[in-house]
DNA sequence: AATATATATTCCTAAAATGTTATATAGTGA
DNA sequence: TCACTATATAACATTTTAGGAATATATATT
């Protein structure tokens, strides 16, 4: 039960689905999930943790950054249907849209560079 | 998006997913799942409405009673997807089982009854 | 070693969720 | 109409969650 409600409780906020969204499209460092969020970026650190235990994502270091991607869900099963199915859930959602199109345009070279 | 996360809370409380169970094997009315959940009268209204408005269950009126049921799903399809995931979902989870386990016992007659 | 930088953690505050008690509502039957 | 009963709502206290500012950690560079 509990790892089943860790699963819903990640998924049951905005900022952490759209994180999920995101990483769909692409592997994207804090600063570059923090940038396309407006948000800050010890919150971005703390939602990205959540989903992590949640077993959701993971992340691999390469020196100071920190990239993160998407699990293959194979930690808990309700996190594995619960990516399953957000590869088609909320594709026509004005808000992810938007989110999504502003991707290619957001990483770390063009956020640290100017 | 506001729908999506509507039903991932609804079914982010423990108190709620074994709502949830006990619809699945019968109807029942507030008084029923009030005892079977060994809780107040009106935290068990309160988590129903927020079922209800999620698109996972619905009621009945009989007379003074009010039964709930599960839905199709008709109205959300997140709620259809969470609610036909659930059958399979937490079936050897050791709380539910017991909760599920002392089902048959528990019926409005016998509670209003002594 | 000293400095810079990307991320994580801590501390604090505000908002939201949960549960309880008290009260209101809506049917029922005398 | 009056009392009774099943459920809903309101009011309140407590806990949990989310966000921001400050600080700590870890790696890289000079």
């Amino acid at each position: 039960m509990k790892e089943f409600i860790k699963v819903m409780k990640a998924v049951s906020d905005p900022v952490r689905v759209k994180i999920l969204k995101m990483l769909q499209k692409k592997v994207m460092c804090v600063c570059e999930i923090q940038v396309a969020l407006s948000t800050s970026q010890p919150n971005a650190s703390k939602h990205l943790k959540l989903l992590e235990d949640a077993g959701l994502i993971s992340y691999n270091k390469d020196g100071l950054w920190v990239n993160y991607s998407l699990t293959n869900g194979a930690q808990n099963p309700y996190a594995a249907n619960i990516l399953g199915n957000l590869k088609y859930w909320l594709e026509d959602d004005q808000e992810i849209s938007q989110l999504i199109e502003r991707l290619p345009g957001i990483n770390r070279e063009e956020i640290r560079g100017k």
